[in-house]
DNA sequence: GATGAATGAGCCTTCATTCAT
DNA sequence: GATGAATGAAGGCTCATTCAT
């Protein structure tokens, strides 16, 4: 039917370029993660969406936009899903900082070949400011969201803390044991990585974190 | 003398081109941090140390050779840097960990430009299995000897914490403050860092480290 | 004519292409035969061609291919030549064999040039198994064509001769008489060359073959 | 001993040099034979011939050079060899057709790697003056030793064969011949050649040369 | 809107050659 | 006299990008 026709086609075109699009993105995170930041080219790109070559350079102006556009992707996928996690009503601050600790590990964002990516993103953004742009906003976002809640920890408990420093010191703490992931797979634990961000909360803030029990780590702990 | 001259000329020409290989080394350092990984080529390195582009290929079979010396030349380093650091005589396991610590933090490993390079090979570590390798060894050293400091300090003062996961801690804290570094490098800050490092161990071992005094922390603290 | 447009236009791309790769091959026909096989580049077979110097990896995966392409090319054009000299429908055998000689000396296959290129994969043949392996084929094919006519002359005319044997020396004599104007352009003459071939022809069967005339020599014959 | 090493000093120095000379000649040529022309350089020579690679330099002017002398050397030697085989006292004209068509197949000079190096030379020839010059020379005299004894052959038995155009009816046959071995190496049966090129000779001169007896060639003959 | 032939820039590498030792 | 570090030129190849269809 006509009308159908014109209502659904439009729609559709629209629909079907954004499709392409997010395939195109898909297809640069699996090659960075496959190939490295290096190699990724948009030859393989366009391979692994399954498109013409020059499709690429269609949606995105140059390879350059592509990988950033790529890595938006990512920060947004990302912010979008620890938000989530601390948007959960009736948290408490210490609540919410185990959600942020847990949603740190979860296989969705937390897997190897994303951490692959975001590693090569970091690699490459000393030369690259737009990356560092990037990854900066990011991080200040969830800086901030976390130094908020340890504040709130600090101010409950009355703790001789810095609470910023305290932050800081899980974040990075969550970041080192992603490399952790990276180049040592066989010794990455998921829980035991949530255990030791937890016994750093607990013995910071004892009042409020409970020290995790000393669990027997199983041998070959799948990651 | 004419001993000297004896034994001195033939040193020379050996000499002379282990300095040019380290220079070249030297120079892909440089690079790899000002142009990143993916825009290092062999034409910059040669034009920073100032000689010929074929020169790269005569003191390296490859690139690729070139960068995994790079590479282990790093890792070297790093390792002389923090073993001199713990081999002091008359430090306590303590006293050896708070060494690490500094070590990590001193300007001379711990700066800008080096903590990109190895940003940079951990970015394409996922897709170069030789540089995984290297890495891992080197992470397995640093990561045995501190493992061994902290369940030392573990015995002495009968604390219910498991050793392993107390340094995996530490480690992966302070590969995370270096990120740190590289991202944000205006709210990085080596004393602060160092600080939030003793916190986490003094925390944890209360017995054996002072929690370190809430500083002001001055603005704008030159990384 | 819609139509005819709707045909010509989907022939025209691939035409072009067809069209562009065969100009490739005759600028390397070319550039060997000029430069020689050890200097003819990419560069002068794509400066011969008016095209740019990438496009040839885009034609050829590899220079060692368009190589190849161009030997199958010239044993391609060789095949069809001599095959369609022995097709003509009424020839004897005898009558045949004098058609591949014509076919040999013809200056469409027999000239300086094509000759020149002839020899210069032969010269690489040795180390290159695929040159060697098409050659061989082309061979092959030559050779068992001409042993089946010397085969029936030799029935026919009941001689106490080896077939095989004179097959195989008519068609040395006429790879040694290529290399004659190969080497010696001013001393080839195309006639004479196909002289001393029915001489051999008639030696060995007199009553298949008329001895060819004794004849003046003209000076300076033009090759 | 002064005095003998005053002596032998000097013969053996240049006696050296000349060794070496030779011996990088015969790398040369074990190498073309072996990796073909394009893909013999310096290094390869040097390597074979077990000397420092600015060696060939000291000896040779230029690359150049080194393979015009290995060619030089290539004409001396086969020169050398067909000479030897007719100045036999005692032998008639017709013996020595015969005795050329023996050393033509001798393995001495008639084996595949000197067979390849004789190609790989004629292959370049074209686009090298120097290169033809010496191999025209050298088949010159190839050529007016065969004719004059053709030439003689036709006196004596008043035959009514053209000399000239016998002589390169035989030559042209021994290159192709040549040929084979190079291409076919398989096929080829050293006295099968010689027995196609004496079949030759007896059709054209039957009062001087014996047609060989059809001989049933051995399966798969030593080349 | 999407394809694919074609381009130009640039990279890694090799090679013949030189020069200081 | 001979070595080996060093050079400059050039070659094959890949890549991102464009343009006509």
């Amino acid at each position: 039917m006509p009308q159908r026709a014109a209502t659904a086609q439009p729609l559709k075109r629209a629909e079907k370029k954004e499709v392409t699009r997010q395939q195109l993105i898909a297809a640069t995170v699996d090659s960075i993660a496959a190939s490295g930041f290096a190699e990724t080219t948009l030859h393989k790109v366009s391979a692994r969406a399954n498109v013409s070559r020059s499709l690429v350079n269609f949606h995105f102006d140059s390879k350059e936009q592509l990988l950033v556009e790529t890595l938006r992707h990512l920060t947004d996928e990302y912010r979008t899903f620890w938000m989530k996690a601390i948007t959960r009503p009736g948290l408490s601050a210490a609540g919410k900082l185990n959600a942020l600790v847990d949603a740190d590990f979860h296989p969705q964002v937390c897997n190897r070949k994303k951490i692959a990516v975001w590693y090569a993103f970091w690699g490459e953004s000393k030369s690259r400011p737009t990356y560092m742009e990037v990854c900066e906003r990011a991080d200040r976002e969830f800086a901030s969201a976390m130094e908020r809640l340890t504040a709130e920890v600090v101010a409950e408990g009355g703790y001789a803390v810095d609470a910023v420093a305290a932050a800081k010191g899980l974040r990075c703490m969550i970041d080192g044991l992603w490399l952790e992931l990276l180049l040592s797979p066989a010794s990455f634990e998921r829980e035991g990585s949530k255990r030791i961000c937890r016994t750093y909360l607990a013995a910071l803030f004892p009042r409020h974190f409970e020290m995790p029990g000393q669990v027997e780590m199983p041998a070959g702990g799948a990651p």
